[in-house]
RNA sequence: GGCCCUAUAGUUCAAUGGAUAGAACGGAGGUUUCCUAAACCUUAAAUCCAGGUUCGAUUCCUGGUGGGGCUACCA
């Protein structure tokens, strides 16, 4: 698998599905008018459309370049043709501009408008309906070690996956959002060592922290105390490499690892705690986080069965046994290299127990796509273990897709637990929620509510504004979080969307108030000016939006239409006082658009995992 | 050394191979008798370098340069 062929893992699409409405009967039309115009067959790759620039009239713009081999003609001649074609024999085509070898087609204002009553009564507007046999899609997030508390990365992991999940189901597939847990190996026993020599029995209840945060402050404290050891070691003339293998701690450590392997008792009751600390430490943060899972793994269910897979694999003469008694995958043929699979001790591997995992999911759902998201850094892990699945004779071995994102880096640079530049996501979620009260109190908008609910609009506002600033940005690239800037909720931010989206609610709730009601259809011959027209495009656009970012597994996509969409209706707010428009029939559609526009804002932010506030 | 990702205004982000590369923040200036001024308007400011493919390249290819990552019998 070459993971850098993405277009290999795009399963539902084609681009028809992909296209707005328009686009699709203008392409019919199109290639009805190169037929008889000039004679000749086209292909709808040749039927290049795209949004007419503004400095120019029109809508829908058709790229006439790839139709001059069967034209024969000029650029103009040839968009002029076409044009007057168009103009002739599609009724949604009113009027056109040809602009050097740019045929600008403007849309009949019907034809949205129509579009726009086709939406107001549909509640699932923009989401495919899921069939009976759709394609089952399984995504692995989140996936973290007990050793210690979320950090800033695992913030961008989680909302990422539960945000692509969300969307994958709306271009109806079947979704299962899983998470791996990795709660066993030497990083936990490092903590378990620590809280048995320095804890002096301490625990969630007693010490009143939070379990996910008890078990890593001893994580640290191990590490603290291990580098202690070292130094002392090298000071009495020890190499440095050694004091590292030989420090007592990390010997005591290696043999909790050992004596849990073998089932010892002790070992695994206080595993057993600790890890439920753990648990329960984590379940508060992805509940404050708002995702969840369908299932959830541990790799020390699944690790033995990656164990068993290789065994065989060997028995099938697929991997190779060294002298040492380790065995290998052989991937030198595929321009990489050996890849160990069991230590010469026989125990396993991190790629052991993902072939494992991979497995066992293979036999309870079979998912047709299997999509983990995880770090770039491990993109090398991902092309190796989608070979290796290959080479055991898995026929599913290609449905696996690595989404690969880049790290979360900070203006002081890069995070270093060691350093103590990790930005904890407990602490950065109270910061955002602290800081959406101090802004909404000195605006003083929020009269008339009670505390619990001006609490609950403060928190929807700090996450709405953590999430949306994770989520625009293109998942493969690397980005930097500035928590200072991330609150400040001007420009493309979450608190900007929300707050467009409760000044649309507060103009319903004005209406409701003196007796206007929102109607369920408008006429489809009202006089709109260049503005409204944009919005209805924009809305329009939607469903096709939600498809692409699908296919790409890019929730940015949605992210950045949405703030288009928001951007737009600002501008088209300003100019009016909607419930004092002297029309009724004007006021009716700047409501119906107003309650379109809100709707989709709402429905898109949510696919992100985004609430929206009534009030703020 | 090898492999992978990445490079766009001062900064953070956009741009299915298409027209004069869009926003936001920050800078400069302006708008409030009007549904929430957390808004709107005006303004200055950018494609790392060199080749190639193409009617057309920020986008694709090759070679550099900068940044990040991987290259463990760690996970």
């Amino acid at each position: 698998m070459d993971l850098k062929l993405k277009n290999e893992f795009i399963f539902v699409p084609s681009n028809i599905l992909k296209m707005q409405v328009i686009e699709h009967i203008l392409t019919f039309h199109i290639r009805e008018a190169v037929k008889q115009l000039f004679g000749k067959e086209s292909t709808n790759d040749q039927i290049q459309l795209q949004k007419t620039r503004r400095e120019f009239e029109g809508d829908i713009t058709l790229v006439v370049f790839p139709l001059l081999k069967l034209s024969g003609k000029s650029p103009d001649i040839t968009a002029v043709q076409i044009g007057r074609y168009l103009e002739e024999r599609c009724p949604e085509v009113t009027r056109f501009n040809a602009v050097k070898g740019f045929l600008n087609l403007v849309i009949d204002s019907g034809y949205y408008l129509k579009a726009l009553n086709s939406i107001l009564d549909n509640e699932q507007y923009g989401f495919a309906p899921i069939p009976k046999d759709a394609s089952t899609i399984m995504v692995e997030y989140s996936s973290p070690n007990t050793n210690k508390p979320l950090h800033l990365g695992h913030i961008r992991n989680n909302l990422l996956g539960f945000a692509v999940s969300n969307i994958l189901a709306a271009t109806g597939l079947k979704v299962i959002k899983t998470n791996l847990v990795n709660d066993r190996g030497i990083h936990i026993c490092k903590s378990m060592l620590a809280w048995q020599k320095w804890g002096n029995g301490e625990t969630p209840q007693s010490s009143g922290k939070k379990g996910d945060h008890l078990v890593g402050d001893y994580y640290v404290k191990f590490d603290r105390e291990y580098k202690k050891q070292i130094e002392s070691l090298v000071n009495g003339g020890m190499k440095k490499e050694d004091a590292e293998k030989n420090a007592p701690l990390m010997l005591e450590a290696q043999e909790m690892l050992r004596n849990w392997e073998s089932g010892d008792s002790k070992v695994h009751a206080l595993w057993e705690m600790m890890n439920g600390w753990v648990y329960d430490g984590f379940d508060a943060t992805y509940r404050r986080l708002g995702v969840s899972f369908d299932k959830i793994y541990y790799e020390s269910k699944t690790w033995i069965h990656g164990k068993e897979t290789v065994l065989k694999g060997l028995e099938k003469n697929v991997l190779v046994k060294k002298e040492d008694g380790s065995v290998w995958a052989d991937l030198r043929d595929k321009g990489l290299d050996e890849k160990v699979l069991l230590r010469s001790d026989g125990t396993s591997v991190y790629m052991t127990q993902d072939i494992g995992t991979a497995r066992i999911r293979q036999d309870e759902f079979a998912p047709d796509r299997m999509v983990y998201v995880v770090g770039n850094e491990q993109n090398y892990h991902f092309k190796v273990l989608s070979l290796i699945l290959d080479l055991l004779g898995f026929p599913w071995a290609k449905t696996l897709y690595h989404l690969s994102y880049g790290m979360v880096e900070l203006p002081e640079g890069k995070m270093k637990s060691r350093e103590g530049t990790v930005v904890d996501a407990d602490d950065l979620m109270d910061e955002m929620v602290t800081t959406a009260r101090e802004m909404s109190i000195v605006l003083g908008k929020l009269e008339g509510l009670n505390d619990a609910e001006k609490e609950d609009i403060f928190r929807v506002i700090g996450m709405g504004a953590l999430k949306y600033y994770m989520l625009k940005v293109d998942p493969v690239k690397n980005m930097l979080f500035n928590p200072r800037e991330s609150i400040d909720f001007d420009g493309n931010t979450g608190p900007f969307i929300q707050y467009t989206y409760t000044r649309i609610r507060s103009v319903f709730r004005k209406a409701s108030e003196s007796g206007i009601r929102i109607p369920n259809e408008i006429g489809e011959n009202i006089d709109i000016n260049a503005k409204e027209k944009n919005l209805l495009k924009l809305v329009h656009e939607f469903p096709s939006v939600v498809k692409a970012a699908g296919e790409a597994f890019n929730p940015s996509l949605i992210a950045n239409f949405i703030y288009d969409l928001v951007k737009e209706y600002n501008q088209f707010y300003h100019d009016y006082t909607i419930l004092k428009e002297e029309s009724e029939k004007l006021r009716d559609f700047r409501l119906v658009l107003s309650r379109a526009v809100s709707d989709i804002v709402k429905r898109g932010m949510e696919l992100l995992g985004i609430e929206m506030p009534e009030r703020m």
